[in-house]
DNA sequence: TTATCTGCAAATATTTTGCAAGGTA
DNA sequence: TACCTTGCAAAATATTTGCAGATAA
Protein backbone atom coordinates (compact mmCIF):
# COMPACT_ATOMS: atom_id res chain seq x y z
CA UNK A 1 0.00 0.00 0.00
CA UNK A 2 1.95 3.38 -0.88
CA UNK A 3 -0.48 5.75 -2.88
CA UNK A 4 -2.46 5.06 0.21
CA UNK A 5 -0.67 5.36 3.35
CA UNK A 6 0.13 8.62 5.14
CA UNK A 7 -2.23 10.46 6.93
CA UNK A 8 -5.67 11.00 4.99
CA UNK A 9 -8.59 11.61 7.47
CA UNK A 10 -11.78 10.45 7.45
CA UNK A 11 -13.97 13.26 7.24
CA UNK A 12 -17.65 13.73 5.85
CA UNK A 13 -17.40 14.33 2.15
CA UNK A 14 -18.93 17.11 0.42
CA UNK A 15 -22.66 17.25 -0.01
CA UNK A 16 -22.41 17.79 -3.79
CA UNK A 17 -21.65 15.21 -6.05
CA UNK A 18 -19.49 15.06 -9.41
CA UNK A 19 -16.03 15.78 -10.86
CA UNK A 20 -15.61 19.22 -9.38
CA UNK A 21 -16.54 17.43 -6.20
CA UNK A 22 -14.28 14.69 -6.17
CA UNK A 23 -11.32 16.66 -7.14
CA UNK A 24 -11.79 19.21 -4.02
CA UNK A 25 -12.39 16.23 -1.98
CA UNK A 26 -9.02 14.93 -3.56
CA UNK A 27 -7.36 17.98 -3.27
CA UNK A 28 -8.11 18.93 0.33
CA UNK A 29 -5.54 15.60 1.16
CA UNK A 30 -3.02 16.39 -0.99
CA UNK A 31 -4.52 13.56 -3.71
CA UNK A 32 -4.69 13.90 -7.42
CA UNK A 33 -7.61 13.93 -9.46
CA UNK A 34 -7.27 10.98 -12.35
CA UNK A 35 -9.79 9.76 -15.00
CA UNK A 36 -9.93 6.47 -12.87
CA UNK A 37 -11.12 7.64 -9.88
CA UNK A 38 -13.68 9.52 -11.31
CA UNK A 39 -14.61 6.26 -13.43
CA UNK A 40 -14.35 4.32 -10.64
CA UNK A 41 -16.67 6.11 -7.93
CA UNK A 42 -19.00 6.79 -11.51
CA UNK A 43 -19.28 2.74 -11.27
CA UNK A 44 -19.94 2.72 -8.01
CA UNK A 45 -23.47 4.85 -8.06
CA UNK A 46 -24.37 3.31 -11.15
CA UNK A 47 -23.60 -0.11 -9.46
CA UNK A 48 -25.33 -0.10 -6.60
CA UNK A 49 -23.39 -2.47 -5.11
CA UNK A 50 -20.99 -4.03 -6.72
CA UNK A 51 -17.79 -6.54 -6.22
CA UNK A 52 -13.89 -5.12 -7.15
CA UNK A 53 -14.48 -7.50 -9.67
CA UNK A 54 -17.80 -5.90 -11.55
CA UNK A 55 -16.89 -2.61 -10.52
CA UNK A 56 -13.74 -3.03 -12.67
CA UNK A 57 -15.67 -4.71 -15.84
CA UNK A 58 -17.71 -1.62 -15.62
CA UNK A 59 -14.96 0.84 -15.76
CA UNK A 60 -13.28 -0.85 -18.43
CA UNK A 61 -16.40 -0.12 -20.76
CA UNK A 62 -14.95 3.31 -20.84
CA UNK A 63 -11.09 2.69 -20.67
CA UNK A 64 -10.39 -0.59 -21.29
CA UNK A 65 -6.84 -0.18 -20.16
CA UNK A 66 -7.87 0.54 -16.76
CA UNK A 67 -6.31 -2.30 -14.25
CA UNK A 68 -8.40 -4.18 -11.78
CA UNK A 69 -5.08 -3.13 -9.43
CA UNK A 70 -6.24 0.15 -9.71
CA UNK A 71 -9.26 -1.01 -8.89
CA UNK A 72 -8.85 -2.27 -5.39
CA UNK A 73 -6.75 1.02 -4.89
CA UNK A 74 -8.77 3.28 -5.69
CA UNK A 75 -12.00 1.52 -3.73
CA UNK A 76 -9.50 1.41 -0.81
CA UNK A 77 -8.89 5.47 -1.14
CA UNK A 78 -12.29 6.49 -2.13
CA UNK A 79 -13.79 4.55 1.39
CA UNK A 80 -10.79 6.07 3.38
CA UNK A 81 -11.83 9.83 2.02
CA UNK A 82 -15.55 8.51 2.82
CA UNK A 83 -17.12 8.23 -0.25
CA UNK A 84 -17.60 4.54 -0.69
CA UNK A 85 -18.43 1.98 2.15
CA UNK A 86 -18.00 -1.75 1.93
CA UNK A 87 -20.57 -4.47 3.33
CA UNK A 88 -20.25 -8.28 3.31
CA UNK A 89 -23.08 -9.85 1.91
CA UNK A 90 -21.79 -13.14 3.45
CA UNK A 91 -19.96 -15.36 0.95
CA UNK A 92 -17.63 -13.78 -1.91
CA UNK A 93 -15.93 -10.86 -2.32
CA UNK A 94 -17.69 -7.75 -0.05
CA UNK A 95 -19.81 -4.75 -1.98
CA UNK A 96 -18.78 -1.63 -2.50
CA UNK A 97 -21.21 1.57 -2.80
CA UNK A 98 -22.11 5.27 -1.89
CA UNK A 99 -21.86 5.92 1.87
CA UNK A 100 -24.47 7.54 1.44
CA UNK A 101 -26.51 4.63 0.66
CA UNK A 102 -27.32 2.84 3.97
CA UNK A 103 -29.45 0.25 4.34
CA UNK A 104 -29.93 -3.08 6.18
CA UNK A 105 -29.47 -5.85 3.93
CA UNK A 106 -30.86 -9.30 4.04
CA UNK A 107 -29.39 -11.72 1.97
CA UNK A 108 -31.16 -15.36 1.45
CA UNK A 109 -28.86 -17.74 2.35
CA UNK A 110 -30.76 -20.41 0.10
CA UNK A 111 -31.05 -18.45 -3.35
CA UNK A 112 -28.68 -15.66 -2.48
CA UNK A 113 -31.04 -12.50 -3.25
CA UNK A 114 -30.26 -9.59 -1.16
CA UNK A 115 -33.25 -7.52 -0.07
CA UNK A 116 -32.62 -3.77 1.57
CA UNK A 117 -34.50 -2.14 3.92
CA UNK A 118 -34.28 0.86 5.89
CA UNK A 119 -31.86 1.11 8.58
CA UNK A 120 -34.08 2.46 11.16
CA UNK A 121 -35.03 -1.16 11.44
CA UNK A 122 -32.33 -1.49 13.84
CA UNK A 123 -32.77 1.15 15.81
CA UNK A 124 -34.26 -1.22 18.69
CA UNK A 125 -31.11 -3.40 18.59
CA UNK A 126 -28.60 -0.73 18.35
CA UNK A 127 -29.97 1.08 21.48
CA UNK A 128 -30.02 -2.76 23.37
CA UNK A 129 -26.06 -3.04 22.25
CA UNK A 130 -25.25 0.60 23.09
CA UNK A 131 -26.98 0.25 26.73
CA UNK A 132 -26.18 -3.82 27.48
CA UNK A 133 -22.54 -4.18 25.78
CA UNK A 134 -21.21 -0.38 24.51
CA UNK A 135 -20.99 -1.31 21.08
CA UNK A 136 -22.23 0.96 18.69
CA UNK A 137 -23.76 -0.71 15.73
CA UNK A 138 -23.14 0.18 11.85
CA UNK A 139 -26.33 -1.41 10.76
CA UNK A 140 -25.17 -1.41 7.02
CA UNK A 141 -21.52 -2.92 7.47
CA UNK A 142 -22.80 -6.11 7.41
CA UNK A 143 -25.89 -7.71 6.52
CA UNK A 144 -28.36 -9.87 7.93
CA UNK A 145 -28.60 -14.07 6.63
CA UNK A 146 -31.66 -16.08 6.94
CA UNK A 147 -34.36 -17.38 4.25
CA UNK A 148 -36.60 -15.40 1.93
CA UNK A 149 -39.95 -16.20 1.85
CA UNK A 150 -39.72 -18.06 -1.71
CA UNK A 151 -37.22 -20.51 -0.26
CA UNK A 152 -38.67 -20.94 2.86
CA UNK A 153 -42.31 -22.17 0.98
CA UNK A 154 -40.42 -23.95 -1.34
CA UNK A 155 -38.47 -25.89 1.41
CA UNK A 156 -42.05 -26.21 3.41
CA UNK A 157 -43.24 -27.60 0.38
CA UNK A 158 -40.87 -30.24 -0.62
CA UNK A 159 -40.42 -31.45 3.10
CA UNK B 1 -16.41 -31.71 -4.76
CA UNK B 2 -17.38 -35.07 -5.45
CA UNK B 3 -17.65 -37.01 -1.89
CA UNK B 4 -19.80 -34.53 -1.01
CA UNK B 5 -22.83 -34.06 -3.92
CA UNK B 6 -25.89 -36.05 -3.80
CA UNK B 7 -29.22 -36.00 -2.02
CA UNK B 8 -27.61 -35.90 1.66
CA UNK B 9 -30.36 -34.12 3.54
CA UNK B 10 -29.33 -31.94 6.21
CA UNK B 11 -31.59 -33.10 9.40
CA UNK B 12 -31.67 -32.49 12.90
CA UNK B 13 -28.41 -34.10 14.26
CA UNK B 14 -28.37 -36.59 17.27
CA UNK B 15 -28.64 -34.99 21.39
CA UNK B 16 -25.06 -37.00 21.84
CA UNK B 17 -21.58 -36.21 20.66
CA UNK B 18 -18.79 -38.81 20.47
CA UNK B 19 -17.08 -40.86 17.98
CA UNK B 20 -19.82 -43.44 17.62
CA UNK B 21 -22.80 -40.26 17.47
CA UNK B 22 -20.29 -39.22 14.22
CA UNK B 23 -20.65 -42.74 12.86
CA UNK B 24 -24.37 -43.55 13.24
CA UNK B 25 -24.88 -39.71 11.89
CA UNK B 26 -22.73 -40.46 8.68
CA UNK B 27 -23.88 -44.07 7.97
CA UNK B 28 -27.58 -42.96 8.32
CA UNK B 29 -26.55 -41.41 5.25
CA UNK B 30 -24.19 -43.96 3.22
CA UNK B 31 -21.14 -41.92 4.25
CA UNK B 32 -17.85 -43.37 6.16
CA UNK B 33 -16.71 -42.94 9.11
CA UNK B 34 -12.62 -41.94 8.86
CA UNK B 35 -10.12 -40.63 10.90
CA UNK B 36 -9.88 -37.47 9.87
CA UNK B 37 -13.89 -36.69 9.97
CA UNK B 38 -13.24 -36.98 13.80
CA UNK B 39 -10.68 -34.80 14.03
CA UNK B 40 -12.12 -32.25 12.48
CA UNK B 41 -14.77 -32.15 13.89
CA UNK B 42 -13.02 -32.79 17.69
CA UNK B 43 -10.85 -29.72 16.47
CA UNK B 44 -14.10 -27.29 15.89
CA UNK B 45 -15.30 -28.38 19.34
CA UNK B 46 -12.05 -27.76 21.22
CA UNK B 47 -11.58 -24.05 19.13
CA UNK B 48 -14.98 -22.71 19.29
CA UNK B 49 -14.66 -20.61 16.07
CA UNK B 50 -11.80 -21.27 13.87
CA UNK B 51 -11.30 -20.70 10.33
CA UNK B 52 -10.00 -23.75 7.89
CA UNK B 53 -6.55 -22.82 8.71
CA UNK B 54 -6.54 -22.80 12.01
CA UNK B 55 -8.26 -25.76 12.13
CA UNK B 56 -6.14 -27.82 9.37
CA UNK B 57 -3.36 -26.85 12.17
CA UNK B 58 -5.06 -28.25 15.01
CA UNK B 59 -5.78 -31.35 13.18
CA UNK B 60 -2.06 -31.85 12.03
CA UNK B 61 -0.96 -31.88 15.74
CA UNK B 62 -2.84 -35.42 16.00
CA UNK B 63 -2.15 -36.20 12.49
CA UNK B 64 0.34 -34.13 10.66
CA UNK B 65 -0.29 -35.51 7.00
CA UNK B 66 -3.86 -34.18 6.95
CA UNK B 67 -4.32 -32.17 4.04
CA UNK B 68 -5.79 -28.73 4.06
CA UNK B 69 -7.72 -29.50 1.08
CA UNK B 70 -9.44 -32.27 3.77
CA UNK B 71 -10.24 -30.08 5.86
CA UNK B 72 -12.23 -27.72 3.66
CA UNK B 73 -14.36 -30.88 2.27
CA UNK B 74 -14.86 -32.26 6.03
CA UNK B 75 -15.96 -28.83 6.72
CA UNK B 76 -18.21 -28.60 4.05
CA UNK B 77 -19.64 -32.54 5.20
CA UNK B 78 -20.16 -31.69 8.38
CA UNK B 79 -22.42 -28.57 7.79
CA UNK B 80 -24.47 -30.25 5.42
CA UNK B 81 -25.22 -32.49 7.68
CA UNK B 82 -25.89 -30.41 10.23
CA UNK B 83 -22.84 -30.87 12.79
CA UNK B 84 -21.05 -27.36 12.15
CA UNK B 85 -21.73 -24.00 10.57
CA UNK B 86 -19.72 -21.13 9.72
CA UNK B 87 -20.29 -17.78 10.89
CA UNK B 88 -18.93 -14.50 8.79
CA UNK B 89 -17.22 -12.42 10.79
CA UNK B 90 -16.36 -9.92 8.09
CA UNK B 91 -13.32 -9.76 6.72
CA UNK B 92 -10.89 -12.68 6.21
CA UNK B 93 -11.98 -16.68 6.00
CA UNK B 94 -15.51 -17.99 7.66
CA UNK B 95 -15.19 -19.38 11.10
CA UNK B 96 -16.51 -22.94 11.54
CA UNK B 97 -18.15 -23.74 15.07
CA UNK B 98 -20.42 -26.78 16.30
CA UNK B 99 -24.35 -26.18 15.16
CA UNK B 100 -25.41 -25.69 18.73
CA UNK B 101 -23.08 -22.75 19.45
CA UNK B 102 -25.44 -20.38 18.38
CA UNK B 103 -25.31 -16.68 19.64
CA UNK B 104 -24.74 -13.23 17.77
CA UNK B 105 -21.32 -12.11 17.34
CA UNK B 106 -20.47 -8.24 17.46
CA UNK B 107 -17.17 -7.47 15.64
CA UNK B 108 -15.63 -4.15 16.16
CA UNK B 109 -14.30 -3.24 12.87
CA UNK B 110 -11.60 -1.41 14.36
CA UNK B 111 -9.63 -3.91 16.55
CA UNK B 112 -11.34 -6.78 15.14
CA UNK B 113 -12.59 -7.89 18.55
CA UNK B 114 -15.14 -10.91 18.48
CA UNK B 115 -17.81 -10.54 21.33
CA UNK B 116 -20.93 -13.10 21.97
CA UNK B 117 -24.11 -12.33 23.18
CA UNK B 118 -27.37 -14.66 23.19
CA UNK B 119 -29.43 -14.68 20.35
CA UNK B 120 -32.40 -13.43 21.90
CA UNK B 121 -30.90 -10.47 21.50
CA UNK B 122 -32.33 -10.41 17.52
CA UNK B 123 -35.56 -11.50 18.53
CA UNK B 124 -37.18 -8.42 18.70
CA UNK B 125 -35.86 -7.78 14.95
CA UNK B 126 -36.62 -11.12 14.47
CA UNK B 127 -39.92 -10.85 14.28
CA UNK B 128 -40.30 -7.58 12.69
CA UNK B 129 -38.68 -9.00 9.69
CA UNK B 130 -40.99 -11.94 9.32
CA UNK B 131 -43.96 -9.55 9.80
CA UNK B 132 -42.37 -6.78 7.51
CA UNK B 133 -40.53 -8.65 5.15
CA UNK B 134 -41.34 -12.44 5.65
CA UNK B 135 -37.85 -13.08 6.21
CA UNK B 136 -36.75 -15.66 8.55
CA UNK B 137 -33.30 -14.53 10.36
CA UNK B 138 -30.27 -16.79 11.11
CA UNK B 139 -29.59 -14.61 14.40
CA UNK B 140 -25.59 -16.30 14.51
CA UNK B 141 -24.72 -16.93 10.53
CA UNK B 142 -23.52 -13.00 10.03
CA UNK B 143 -21.69 -10.89 12.85
CA UNK B 144 -23.10 -7.39 13.21
CA UNK B 145 -20.73 -4.53 13.07
CA UNK B 146 -19.73 -1.82 14.85
CA UNK B 147 -16.94 -0.02 17.28
CA UNK B 148 -16.60 -1.20 20.77
CA UNK B 149 -15.95 1.07 23.49
CA UNK B 150 -12.39 0.64 23.78
CA UNK B 151 -12.09 2.16 20.16
CA UNK B 152 -14.91 4.26 21.06
CA UNK B 153 -12.94 6.03 23.69
CA UNK B 154 -9.85 5.93 22.33
CA UNK B 155 -10.90 7.53 18.74
CA UNK B 156 -13.23 10.12 21.05
CA UNK B 157 -9.86 11.18 22.96
CA UNK B 158 -8.07 12.01 19.49
CA UNK B 159 -10.59 13.63 17.88
C1' DT C 1 -14.85 -56.14 -3.51
C1' DT C 2 -16.48 -51.67 -4.37
C1' DA C 3 -17.61 -47.22 -3.80
C1' DT C 4 -16.09 -43.69 -0.78
C1' DC C 5 -12.16 -40.83 0.92
C1' DT C 6 -7.77 -38.88 1.09
C1' DG C 7 -3.44 -36.70 -0.32
C1' DC C 8 -1.06 -34.41 -3.72
C1' DA C 9 -0.52 -31.34 -7.42
C1' DA C 10 -2.42 -28.04 -10.06
C1' DA C 11 -6.01 -24.88 -11.25
C1' DT C 12 -8.95 -20.87 -9.76
C1' DA C 13 -10.00 -16.88 -7.49
C1' DT C 14 -9.03 -12.87 -4.83
C1' DT C 15 -6.20 -9.34 -3.17
C1' DT C 16 -1.64 -7.25 -2.41
C1' DT C 17 3.01 -5.63 -3.52
C1' DG C 18 7.29 -3.92 -6.13
C1' DC C 19 8.69 -1.09 -9.46
C1' DA C 20 9.39 1.66 -13.53
C1' DA C 21 6.84 4.64 -16.56
C1' DG C 22 3.34 8.12 -16.85
C1' DG C 23 0.39 11.94 -15.28
C1' DT C 24 -1.12 15.79 -12.16
C1' DA C 25 -0.40 20.05 -9.82
C1' DT D 1 9.91 19.66 -11.26
C1' DA D 2 8.23 16.72 -7.63
C1' DC D 3 5.83 13.15 -6.28
C1' DC D 4 1.45 10.97 -6.70
C1' DT D 5 -0.69 7.25 -9.66
C1' DT D 6 -1.00 3.73 -12.79
C1' DG D 7 -0.11 -0.61 -15.28
C1' DC D 8 2.11 -4.75 -15.35
C1' DA D 9 4.09 -8.74 -13.47
C1' DA D 10 4.57 -11.43 -9.70
C1' DA D 11 3.62 -12.73 -5.01
C1' DA D 12 0.56 -13.94 -1.36
C1' DT D 13 -3.84 -15.95 0.13
C1' DA D 14 -7.81 -18.64 -0.05
C1' DT D 15 -10.41 -22.24 -2.01
C1' DT D 16 -11.53 -25.81 -5.47
C1' DT D 17 -10.77 -29.63 -8.64
C1' DG D 18 -8.80 -33.89 -11.00
C1' DC D 19 -7.06 -38.06 -10.19
C1' DA D 20 -4.71 -42.17 -8.56
C1' DG D 21 -3.99 -44.71 -4.59
C1' DA D 22 -5.74 -45.85 0.16
C1' DT D 23 -9.45 -47.33 3.02
C1' DA D 24 -14.06 -48.25 5.18
C1' DA D 25 -17.87 -51.29 5.00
Amino acid sequence: MDTTSGPVESTAPPAESGPAALRRTLHQRGLRMTPQRQLVLDAVRELGHATPEQICTQVQQAAPAVNITTVYRTLDLLERIGLVRHTHLGHGAPTYSEQEHQHVHLVCHSCGTVTESPTDLMDGLAQRLLAESDFVLDPSHVALSGRCRECRDEEGASR
